[in-house]
DNA sequence: AAGACGGGGGT
DNA sequence: ACCCCAGTCTT
C-alpha cells in the first residue's frame, strides 16, 4: 500500500469519479476528433496538440488529413510534402518522427497500428503520455496520461510540494493518474481531466469555487493552489545576431536543403550563418579586436552602397561574400540590407539581417536543378520565387522569401 | 517586450 | 538529472 493510495482511499477516488463525470457530462467539450476511435487520428492531433493551442492547429489538421487520409498515404509521400504540411506549426522534428513512425507501421507492422503502450513508445516522437493518449480515446484501454494540465491537475489534488518534473514527482504523478483512472470508459475520464485541467485547474487564478473536485483537494484544503505546481525555471535567453542571404542570379536565388542532424533538417533555406554573439558576449574585448583585425584588411570604402547594420562593423560584408565563397563556392556580391527580422524562440532572441547579393557574371552557376559540391556535400539549388512556395521554409525563411516576391 | 505553453529525445 | 528543440499566442 503506497502513501498516495493510503491518502486518496477507495472511497475518496470514487467521490472523485462521480463528481469529474458529472461536470464532464454538462460541460462543453472543444476536440471532437478526439472521440474518434482511429488511432491515427488521434496520434496526428496529439503530435500537432504538443506545439501549440486547439485554434492554431485546426486548419493544419485538415490540411494534413485531406493530404494523408491515413497511414498508408503518408508513408508513402515523400518527407518533403509532410514538411510541407508542418510549415509554420514549427518543432520540426516532429513531423519527421510522425512520417518515419508512419514508415514503421506501413513496413514492418503491416499497417497495423500498434494497441498496447509498449509498442506505440518503441515508434519515433511517441512518448509515456501520447502512447496512453492514443490507447486511452482510440482503443479505451486503461492507460494513464500526464501533460501539462493533468500534470497541474494532479500535483494540486495531491498536494505535491516537491517539483513535478523530477524523478519523484514523475513517479508519484503518473501513480495517481493510474489510481484515479475507472475502469469504465477510462478514454473519456482521461479526456475529462485534461479539459479540468486547462478550463478550472489553470495556471494562475484557478478556479477553485466552481470546482467539482475542490473538495477532494490537497491544495485547496490547504490554500496551497497558488504555491502548487512549482513552476518550471525559465532558461536564460541568448541573443544572437543571424544572416541570411538571398543570392541571386536574374530571376533566380539560391536555396539549399538542411541536412539531417541539421537545425531544420530537411527544410530548405538561403544561405545562413550565426555571426559571434554581438550582446553579451563574454570578452567583449576579443570579439572587438577581431572586428578591427578585419576592418583594416577591408576597409569600408569598398562597400559603398550598402547598408551597414547597426552596431556592426563594416567588415561584415567581406565577411559574407567569403562565407558564400566557402560554403557555396559561388562569387557573389552584396547588394542590399534588406531587412531585419525579429524573433524570439526557445532560449533564443534573434536579430535576423537579411542580405540580397548578386552573383557575379564570372562565377559559374551550376544548372539548376543539377547539385553543386563545392567544399561542402550541401545540396544548393537554383529556383524562381514563384517556385520556392513549394518549397518547405522555416517561418523566418518563408518571412524572407515573401518580401523578396512582394519587392517590385 | 515578456511570459506561457509542451512532450519527446538525447547524453 | 539536465539540456535541447529554431514557434505561436496572450498579456
Amino acid at each position: 500500500m503506497s502513501e498516495l493510495s493510503e491518502l486518496f482511499d477507495a472511497g475518496r477516488r470514487q467521490r472523485f469519479r462521480r463528481q469529474l463525470q458529472s461536470w464532464y457530462a454538462s460541460h462543453q467539450r472543444d476536440l471532437p476528433w478526439r472521440r474518434q476511435h482511429d488511432p491515427y487520428v488521434v496520434w496526428i492531433s496529439e503530435i500537432m496538440l504538443q506545439q501549440t493551442v486547439v485554434a492554431a492547429v485546426i486548419p493544419y489538421f485538415k490540411r494534413f488529413m485531406t493530404r494523408f487520409p491515413d497511414v498508408q498515404t503518408l508513408a508513402a509521400a515523400e518527407e518533403s510534402e509532410v514538411l510541407q504540411h508542418w510549415e509554420g506549426l514549427g518543432y520540426y522534428s516532429r513531423a519527421r518522427n510522425i512520417h518515419k513512425a508512419a514508415k514503421l507501421i506501413a513496413g514492418e507492422l503491416d499497417g497495423n497500428f500498434p494497441r498496447d503502450l509498449e509498442a506505440l513508445q518503441k515508434l519515433p516522437g511517441i512518448g509515456r503520455y501520447t502512447a496512453g493518449a492514443i490507447c486511452s480515446f482510440a482503443y479505451d484501454t486503461r492507460a494513464p496520461i500526464v501533460e501539462a494540465n493533468t500534470l497541474r491537475l494532479y500535483s494540486r489534488l495531491i498536494g505535491l510540494e516537491e517539483d513535478p518534473r523530477s524523478k519523484s514527482g514523475q513517479n508519484q504523478l503518473w501513480e495517481f493518474a493510474e489510481l484515479i483512472l475507472p475502469r469504465k470508459s477510462p478514454g473519456e475520464f482521461n479526456q475529462a481531466l485534461m479539459d479540468l485541467g486547462s478550463l478550472v485547474c489553470t495556471p494562475q487564478n484557478p478556479d477553485c469555487e466552481t470546482c467539482p473536485v475542490s473538495a477532494g483537494c490537497e491544495a485547496f484544503l490547504r490554500q496551497r493552489q497558488h504555491l502548487i505546481p512549482v513552476p518550471k525555471a525559465r532558461p536564460e535567453i541568448t541573443p544572437l545576431t543571424d544572416v541570411s542571404i538571398a543570392v541571386f542570379s536574374g530571376r533566380q536565388v539560391m536555396i539549399r536543403q538542411r541536412t539531417a542532424g541539421e537545425r531544420w533538417a530537411g527544410l530548405w533555406d538561403f544561405p545562413r550563418l550565426t555571426l559571434e554573439e554581438m550582446n553579451g558576449s563574454p570578452h567583449p574585448a576579443a570579439s572587438r579586436k577581431k572586428a578591427d583585425r578585419q576592418k583594416a584588411l577591408f576597409p569600408a570604402e569598398q562597400n559603398v552602397g550598402v547598408e551597414i547594420p547597426e552596431g556592426l562593423s563594416p567588415a561584415v560584408i567581406p565577411r559574407l561574400e567569403s562565407y558564400l565563397k566557402e560554403e557555396a563556392g559561388i562569387e557573389a556580391s552584396l547588394q542590399e540590407l534588406m531587412t531585419e527580422i525579429r524573433h524570439s524562440v526557445t532560449r533564443y532572441k534573434i536579430r535576423l539581417l537579411c542580405f540580397v547579393a548578386q552573383l557575379e557574371q564570372r562565377s559559374a552557376k551550376k544548372k539548376s536543378p543539377q547539385l553543386n559540391h563545392q567544399q561542402t556535400d550541401s545540396a544548393y539549388q537554383w529556383v524562381s520565387l514563384n517556385e520556392l512556395e513549394s518549397f518547405p521554409l522555416s517561418v523566418t525563411g518563408r518571412k524572407f522569401a515573401k518580401l523578396l516576391a512582394e519587392r517590385v
